[in-house]
DNA sequence: GCAATTTTTGACCGTTTGGACAAACGTTAA
DNA sequence: TTAACGTTTGTCCAAACGGTCAAAAATTGC
């Protein structure tokens, strides 16, 4: 008895669609779930409110939406660590690819941060199977390197979740990184410079 | 000119205050500034809202009251390290303590990593300021460290925000901790595991 | 005891918010 | 032309919100 029905979507609902979520984004990134307001993502998205009521039921629906799809993205640069690769390129390009996220993509882990902190209460049970299911293979795989002498020895699950810090760091707290750093070295060389700095200090 | 006037206040002023900034530490830390409402942080004080405002004279006052003190706290540990000890002690006591604070302060943390996360709106200037300075100060302590090969060479600014980044993680992002660690491995002693990691990380 | 002062509260107000709804508008195809 | 369907909007509503105010209650100083 499975209610749930494949929507039919003509292409103006893609589109719409589309244009909703890129604004909600925008504004849930900046002011959080609580903070943000059905208005702002409307006019974000040059609707009328009623207008974006129809192609999403509810402002939960919007949010909900937008970060199950995100959860997806944020996950595969993990996917793409393969166990036949060399130990340490495999880390190096993994700790790349999550520097140009939050380079390229801050409002992403923002708004992803921000669900984490109230108690990921939207993404729990996705955090409990998908993620540590995931985390859990990978984690294999770096405890294997490490065993062959590849890898510095070190609790894996600790060490994933030090290279999620450090480069999530940077679109999170990027208020205060750029704040500390100054203008002088505040500008746009500060990812790279950070890349540069987590390589050394993960493959040392 | 000055027209700021040092308040005297009354035992139970004192009193009452602190009340309100404790409840107001859960309720805001739990739900950020804008999904916190004044009603739940009376109720949670044991007051009436009209009671509450009495001794506060507005939602944003309390705010900047409680996310002010914070910060000294949240920086002392970093103003203890001290020049003249030991490098490696230094370093791992600092880890230590922030470590701890992580475990026994998590509320605290989140509310700062909220304010920061909304592009700290109400303490850009301490941190361009304050912080920033101290920061400073500490960054060329560790660098004069470094030059004379008791630490490993890298970044001191990037060093600074590893620390930060990775252990303010098990506060900030204690959910999605919990759910990929699992419910054997997600008890108290994550935070002695992550000690010991980060230890081992920094200190390479 | 009493008056002055501090503390507490119930009632209230204007605004913002998420959401409902019916009517209007646009498009398509017989 | 017109019926059917998809899209858009103006209007409205009830609840929640931050904050005010006058008056009651409690406390303090004499």
């Amino acid at each position: 008895m499975d209610e749930t029905v494949k929507p039919r979507r003509t292409r103006i609902q893609r589109e719409k669609r589309e244009l909703i979520l890129e604004a909600a984004l925008e504004v849930f990134s900046q002011h959080g779930f609580r903070g943000a307001t059905i208005d702002q993502i409307a006019e974000a998205a040059g609707m009328s409110k009623p207008n974006l009521l129809y192609y999403f039921k509810s402002k939960e629906t919007i949010f909900v939406t937008l970060i199950g799809r995100l959860m997806q993205a944020w996950l595969a640069p993990l996917r793409e660590m393969d166990a036949e690769g060399d130990p340490a390129t495999e880390i190096r390009s993994y700790i790349r690819r999550k520097i140009e996220m939050a380079r390229d993509f801050p409002r992403e882990s923002r708004l992803f941060a921000n669900e984490i902190l109230q108690g990921a209460p939207h993404i729990l049970p996705l955090l409990e199977g998908e993620l540590k299911e995931l985390v859990d293979e990978k984690a294999k795989i770096i405890r294997e390197w490490m065993r062959r002498g590849r890898l510095k020895k070190a609790d894996p699950y600790h060490f994933i979740f030090a290279i999620w810090a450090t480069t999530q760091h940077y679109a999170d707290f990027d208020a205060q990184v750029r704040a500390v750093l100054g203008p002088d070295r505040g500008g746009e060389g500060r990812f790279e410079d950070a890349a540069a700095f987590l390589e050394s200090l993960f493959l040392a």
